[in-house]
Order: structure tokens, then sequence, then C-alpha cells
DNA sequence: TATTAGCAATCAAAGCCAAAGAGTGCTAAG
DNA sequence: CTTAGCACTCTTTGGCTTTGATTGCTAATA
């Protein structure tokens, strides 16, 4: 077996960046045109067959041009790749999108999604990663009305605030002022992991709090279970029919049909290594009755903290060049240009 | 011409109930076969070009058997439709997603669209309507960090809690309580819609506070905004990928773009006008862009509020009976099972 | 007058076949 | 090692025929 000389990477290059662009199988003559007029198409052949020995190139069939194998992306991805500079233009509608003022750790994702999808063309997704290790800074308990009290808590990752107890009957405003204080003083410092083990923290004396607490914790512990379904935003859904692969609607049907069911899809994503970049080629071997595709998402660092995952998905003939280029300059702008306007994501020490 | 006599009636509702079972052209001896034994297939042709006549038929083309026009499908709602029967196992099935407790409208809107695509087998969409006649009934400003707050407005329809404020210097805790209190003072009782008129109430009293009452005229006005787009529920896309009309990826396309582009859909479906359905069958007038489909919603009232509307989406070649019963069953059930449930759709006066 | 049997006419869908065209692999020569 | 030449393979396309479903019309019937 030969090894990969120079001539034949760049052959391999010149068919992978086709094929992304052209979406059919590449010939030897076409490579010779566009890419290699120097050399004969003959000599191409004898290097493409070659190739195809090596396991990065295959033939729908014998009479026809050849289609770069998921072993080729992924050589591509790792060692051939070039770092497309994005346009003016793609950079300005960056920038403008971000330079709104965001206030929510929502409106970041959806609006990541959104400029991702559109500078790519891909369907894009973002969301929040584990948020287990997140550390409560603060909590109140609002009264909102006469039987029914708000709960706040302030994590350095950022603020639950989806949290609504009903009690059993009516207290007044000193009641959840001690409540919040009380909470703060059993809570603060304590990671959201810590909080959800059961009855660790009813040693405590709670007094006639017990009621409440039990309440917080189990609120503590449904927003833990509900993140990352709740905030997975999804944008651009129907750019997937756009593309040749899924002009069959059956494939395109069981890709959207996963994007749909995000309880097992989100397991797949979420990764706790702190990789920057996660490029996924086709099926993933956990789950395979997911369809063919490729999934490629960058984790979002603000002010040093990881606040999630975005990126896109699309066919595994994908645009990789500009799609890491485009997720590297989005991550960067999110760092640069917002994290003096994400007040949730400012981690002050409140002592 | 002539009228619809009770056979044509019987003829047409047999054409429309078995063309959205099977989507392929009836022919006048499958009506004989199926619903008009007694009758030949001759007599029954007649019929047929009489309804063709009256522009409630169509052929694709002169060999073929009939397809029902969009009048023919407002006849039926209107007229022929009968009221189905839920099974037993689709009644249990909604009543006990019901079952569950929920305390947010959005998980509301959630499930109820969850339920509606699986009873249905249709894309189910829901959303909040306008919300401008909403009441003021609280407001409270919580201190998060140094130089945070978050704004709590509890109006009769639901609480708004997504909107957090940026100080620009710190404040202590009764900055806030005072503030509280002045807000309340100001807002209560008001309608969001009074509150968004420009320059209004800047006329109080207010002292060192205006630039904070600023800053929370303009989370309401922002929220306003924002609801409906924000709280528009789509579940069971791919669903839509199943119908025979949309095999064709250019009209599924066409059809998920338009259910991706909420700002524009949304003023289309919002109705101010208080009925109960809203059956939508063949391109809006408003936006002919739309691609050919029809829209079933209800609108949703708990309490004698109507909180929105929920329904499906889904080709012209609906089954609109089991829909709108469906619809109509899951109204009852949110509105019996729930309301004691959700507190923040409970409209006690807190004076 | 309404119904119906009978039948020719119509048209999409399926199958078939031949021709065209794109691309390869192999051989032999440079 | 490279390359021209050429036979071979296989898809794609277009045209043609056949099949089958269904209709509309006519004339006979109740």
């Amino acid at each position: 077996m030969s090894s990969l000389t120079a001539r034949k990477a760049k052959i391999l290059k010149s068919i992978v960046e086709d094929y992304i662009n052209q979406a059919e199988p590449i010939s030897s003559s076409d490579i010779k045109d566009r890419h290699l007029p120097e050399i004969s198409s003959a000599t191409i052949r004898n290097e493409l067959a070659a190739l195809e020995e090596m396991g990065y190139l295959y033939q729908p069939h014998t009479s026809s041009g050849r289609i770069p194998t998921k072993e080729a992306y992924k050589l591509y991805v790792e060692k051939l790749m070039p770092r497309k500079k994005l346009s003016k233009a793609e950079l300005n509608l960056i920038k403008s999108h971000f330079n709104q003022q965001m206030l929510q750790l929502k409106d970041v994702l959806k609006k990541t999604a959104k400029v991702i999808s559109e500078v790519t063309n891909y369907t894009s997704l973002a969301f929040v990663n584990d948020i287990s290790e997140a550390v409560i800074e603060n909590i109140k308990i609002v009264k909102l009305q006469s039987k029914t009290a708000l709960v706040i808590v302030v994590t350095n990752l950022g603020v639950l605030k989806d949290a609504i107890v009903n009690l059993e009957e009516e207290m007044d405003d000193s009641y959840f002022d001690a409540v919040s204080k009380l909470s703060l003083q059993v809570f603060g410092g304590k990671k959201i992991a810590q909080v959800m083990k059961p009855n660790k923290i009813i040693n405590t004396a709670l007094k006639g709090y017990q009621k409440i607490f039990d309440a917080i914790i189990d609120i503590i512990k449904k927003y833990y279970e509900r993140v990352g379904v709740e905030d997975f935003v999804l944008e651009g859904a129907s750019k997937l029919l756009e593309q040749p692969e899924y002009s069959n609607v059956q494939q395109a049907k069981s890709i959207i049909a996963m994007l749909e069911a995000k309880e097992q899809l989100l397991p797949a994503l979420k990764t706790t290594d702190n990789v920057e970049l996660n490029i996924r080629i086709g099926k993933d071997e956990r789950y395979q009755s997911l369809p063919e595709c490729a999934i490629v998402t960058a984790n979002y660092i603000v002010n040093g903290k990881n606040i999630g995952q975005a990126g896109v998905v699309g066919p595994i003939r994908m645009d990789y060049s500009k799609v890491v280029s485009v997720l590297d300059y989005i991550g960067k702008t999110i760092n640069d240009s917002i994290q003096n306007r994400i007040n949730i994501f400012i981690d002050e020490k409140q002592k």
C-alpha cells in the first residue's frame, strides 16, 4: 500500500472541495481541468485508484467519478483544510448582529443560531452545556400573589428564574425575606450537583421551613433536568431540504425527526471534554438510528466560562472550512463584544 | 345549475372523507362499492359531473377520478362533517398528559402542542395571543447582583419575568423595595397597552427614579414585542413530510420555511375575533407567498381568559373531523383539569 | 325523467429498448 | 513514471408501446 504523497494529498483535497461544491462525483478530467492541467488524466486515474485503495474514495458505480469517504473528510478536516477568510460582508453581518444588546442567555443562543444559519446557509443549533457545576451565588424568593412565589436562583452561569412555587397558605413578605436569607445560607456557594443529592441538606435547623425548602430543591432539580432540552435552539431547518442529499423525503424526514427528538439528541451532543471544536461525521456509533449527517459544533466560552455549544447540521458533504471559520469568528465575537453586556455571565464574587 | 340534493351531499361527503384517507382521486366505482352499492356508477358519474359543475370537484386529467376543491372542504367542515368520537385510548392519552403539574404558561403551550401532534399525527403549533389587554397586578424589582436587577411583572394573564435591568451604580435592597412599591402605585391596574403609550406616566413625582422607570417601561415594551414570537411552539415538523402532498421537497421546504418565519406567520394567525375555531383552508389572501396548506387552530380559554391558540398545520386534505374533535377535547381538558394548578392564570384581585 | 349498460375515448403510468455519453481500467509505448 | 488510445461499463435520456383505470356519451330501460 502506497503512502499519501504531496500530489495525492492535493488531488484528494481537490476532490473533497469540488465535491462539497458540486455534490456530484468528480472525474479524473475534472481534476485535470481545474487543478492539475500539467499532468494527464490517465496519471490522475492512477492516483485515484491508489487513493481508493487507501480508503479515501469510492465510486457509486464503475463508470462514474469518485466521491470522498468519511475517512477522506476526516483527513481533510485534520490536515488538508485551509482556514477560509470570511468576506467583509460576512464579518460585518456577524458583528452587526452581536452589537445589539442581549440580556439573556437564551437570547444569545437564539442570536448565535440565527447568525450561523444565515452565514453558512446550513441548519444551525445552539444549546447550553451541563449546568451541574454551576455555583449558586444568590437565592431570592419573591411573593407574587397570595399563595404564589417566584424562586430566583443566581448562579455563576446565569439566572434560573422559571420556577413558581405554590404555597398552601398565605404568607407575608417577612416570611419570604427570612426564607431568602436562610436559603442563601444553606445553598450559597454550593454547586447545583450538590443540591440535587437527596437529603443532604436537611440536617440544618430549618424549623417551619421544611416544606418550602423541599419545594426549592425540587425546583432546582426540575430545572436541571430541563435545561438543555428547553434551551435548545434550532434555526433554518428548511435549509436542510436545500441539500441534494435530502431530496429524498424519507431521508429528510429522518434527519428532521432526529433534530426534534431533543431528549435523545442532546446527550450525544453534550461533551464534557474541553475541546474547542466537535466535528461528528457520519452516524454516531452510540445512536445507530441517526441518519447520515455531519454535526459541527464549537464550545462557546465567555469570560472563561463554557456557556454552551453552537454549530451546524448538514450532509456529510459539508463545507467544513467555511463552517469552522464562521464558528471560530463568532466565538471570538461573542467573547469580545458581549462579555460586558451580559451581566448574567459576569462572575463577581458576591461577598 | 342544480342544487345540492341529499344524494349529492352524501356523494360529496364520501369523496371528501375517502380522499382524506387515500390521498388519491376517487372514482365513481369507488363510491359505488364503498358507499352507494344500490345505484350504478353511471348514475354516480352524472352526479359527479353536476358536483364538478357546482365547483366542488375537479379532475387532474380527464380520465381520472375526482378530487375535492377547497370549496368542498369548506362545505364539508360547515355542513357535512360528523363530530368524531375519540377512542378511549386517545382520551386517556390526552388526560394523562395534562394530569402532570404545569407551572408555566410556556409549559402548557409545549404540552398542548405535543399532545395535539401525537394524537392527530399532524404538525402542531401553539402560541399566546395578544397581551396588550393584560392588566398589571404586581411589580417587583429584585436585586440579583451588585448592578443587576430582575424585573417581575405579574399580570392577570401571567408573569413576565424575562427582564434583567442593568444599573449604573450599586443600589441596596431598600432602594429596590422603594422602586417596587412606587412601580406598583404607578403601573398597578393599568393595561400593558397603556404602559406602552409614550410619555404618559412620567408626570408622577418620580424624583431620582426616572432612569429605572424608563428601563421598566422599556422592558415591558420589549416583552410585548417578543411575546408570541418567543412563545411560539412547533411540534412534529417532521410529520409534515409524511404527507404525500409534500413528497416534493420543494413544497415541503416552502411550508417548513413558512413555519420558521414566525414574525410573518403570527400576524396572520392571531385573531382578535372571539371565534372558538379558526379553519384556514388554502392560501391566505394576505400572504400570497404561503404554500398550499390548511391551518386549524382553536382559541384556548382558561377561567374565562383567552390564553392563546393551538392547532395543526397540514395539507388541505386534512382530517378536519378528527382534528376538530381533538382540539375540542383538549380545550375542555385544559380548562377542567388545569385551572386549579396553574396559579399564574388565576385572577384573584390583589387588594 | 331518472337510471343504467355498453362502449369508445383519454391519459397517466409502466415497461422496454436503443442510443448517447461520461468515465474508467488497462495496455503498450514514450 | 507518464500518457495516449481504446474497449468496456453503466447510467441517463428519449421515444415508443402497452396496460389499465376512468370517464363521458349514447341509447335503451323503468
